[in-house]
DNA sequence: TTACCTGCAAAACCTTTGCAAGTAC
DNA sequence: GTACTTGCAAAGGTTTTGCAGGTAA
């Protein structure tokens, strides 16, 4: 656990805001100003495949990470990209939602993910 | 609708199998094989527009396009990254979906999208 | 000490774009 | 004929990687 690799899991776990790996990079350069943004890509990895943190894999186009590691639910805006936290309840429904989140909601995305019957055929360890 | 446009439409609605970019552009190279790889993706952007197909916001990493309109549920491989349709039913429980489909179900990605409140603010036009 | 980690820079990768020639309508 | 489209190649942006030096344990 190097400082880099400490700065950038605190400067994670500080915000709300799921930000991409050069966001956290411009974070932790407030603190580690010699840091490189391969660094931070290889950190975010590290944490990532530990499980202190999340990456997020939806959203299309750059990857954003999460240090809230709770169960949860995200909701992302289709005009600047930007990925907040949705506040769940059983049996919301979408009047509800517009009016709790202030977001007007176009759509969603369910998606689930495990291991394909080949992929897991194939897993030999 | 030129010919390039035509192919790439036909191609994408032939397969299940939510292709990326590059793999939509090996299959249209069948049919015309001076197409280029700007036009594929020149095309995709219409056709998404015209929503003759879909984009495939999940993921993470490249893009995946759909042939298929109708409102459906994907699911992914953690491993090999391959996309499935999903039939989705009422009231579903993990262990069920694993038997319906065959994979091994890790989790799953639920997420809305909208315009946040600043963006609906901004909005003139 | 030793394995892992860093900063830097270059490379890799996916996607977009400028341009001149070509095509659909 | 005109507006749009193409192939090609170059550029753009994000992410990964090779390397020599540095650091945690």
């Amino acid at each position: 656990m190097t400082r880099q690799r400490r700065v950038i899991l605190e400067e994670l776990r500080k915000v709300r805001s799921h930000p991409t790996a050069d966001e956290i990079y411009q974070m932790a350069r407030k603190h580690l100003p010699r840091i490189s943004l391969g660094t931070v890509y290889r950190n975010l990895e590290v944490l990532s495949d530990q499980g202190l943190i999340k990456k997020l894999d939806v959203s299309g186009d750059r990857s954003r990470f999460d240090g809230d590691l709770t169960e949860h639910v995200h909701i992302r805006c289709i005009v600047c990209g930007r990925v907040d936290d949705f506040p769940v309840r059983p049996a919301v429904t979408l009047p509800e939602i517009n009016n709790d989140c202030g977001y007007e909601i176009g759509g969603f995305v369910l998606e689930f993910s495990g291991q394909c019957p080949q992929c897991k055929k194939a897993e030999v360890c």
